[in-house]
DNA sequence: GTCCAGGGCCTAC
DNA sequence: GTAGGCCATGGA
């Protein structure tokens, strides 16, 4: 089977056992810039606590958080953990919105995604996976998403490389996979949604692990 | 009490 | 260039 069959096919068996996930959770994009600020190494849930809180207080907006400090911001958004840190890194991401683009993710997002990309990476707090993670989910642009799930699983089937970088990696995806937004983003939320599942047991011969049902199609059969 | 989540930066070798 | 520390919550 070529790699890009096996990759479709191992979208098609996530997609049938965890269902189209409808990501970014979130009701407008502006939430999902700000989610994917605050779920830098934290858990999911913690992110939905401090999602509410600043809704409560009206600050779950870019406008609100322009104008508001970042020591104001930082009690609300404890639950997200490095609340500091992230607060200034959504300070840093407005400064650069309202400075640039009058505020308008729209503006913004119409920029050609090569230029985009390397003016965000240029913010300090802004790596690779937030990044892309903004371009894909807020600004719907054909861009795939790697995250350490995405590494530790397709490198345990033998499909990627455990060694390879970043870039590597989603180009790996990106040359296998037909251009096209919604598949990567429904298959960023599969892999999250099977890394969720998965157990923290290192032995790879771990019954138990969901993914020898899941991901049997890479080299020489090997399963996880 | 211990472990670890949907990272990224900085510093020391 | 890269390993390791730092940031510092909350649920299992």
């Amino acid at each position: 089977m070529k790699t890009a069959e096996r990759l479709l096919k191992i979208y098609s068996r996530l997609h049938s056992r965890f269902g189209h996930q409808r990501w970014w959770p979130g009701e407008t994009d502006e939430e999902v810039v700000i989610g994917a600020i605050l779920t830098q190494n934290v858990a999911w849930k913690n992110v939905v606590t401090a999602l509410a809180r600043l809704k409560e207080n009206n600050l779950l907006s870019l406008n609100a958080i322009f104008k508001t400090e970042a020591a104001a911001l930082a009690p609300l958004i404890r639950s997200s953990r490095f609340f500091n840190q992230k607060a200034e890194k959504l300070k840093t991401f407005c400064r650069l919105l309202f400075n640039d683009y009058h505020g308008s993710l729209e503006a913004m997002f119409a920029q050609p995604v090569p230029s985009l990309r390397k003016q965000m990476l240029g913010l300090k707090g802004f790596g690779e996976e937030t990044v892309d993670s903004i371009l894909l989910y807020a600004g719907r642009k054909p861009v795939f998403v790697i995250d350490a799930y995405t590494k530790r699983i397709f490198s345990r089937i033998g499909l990627a490389d455990e060694d390879w970088n970043y870039q590597a990696c989603q180009r790996f995806f990106m040359d296998h996979l037909p251009e096209n937004v919604e598949l990567y983003n429904d298959y960023h939320a599969q892999i999250v949604a099977l890394g969720n599942t998965l157990c923290r047991k290192k032995q790879p011969e771990c019954p138990s692990c969901p993914v020898r049902r899941l991901c049997r199609f890479g080299r020489g059969q090997k399963e996880v």
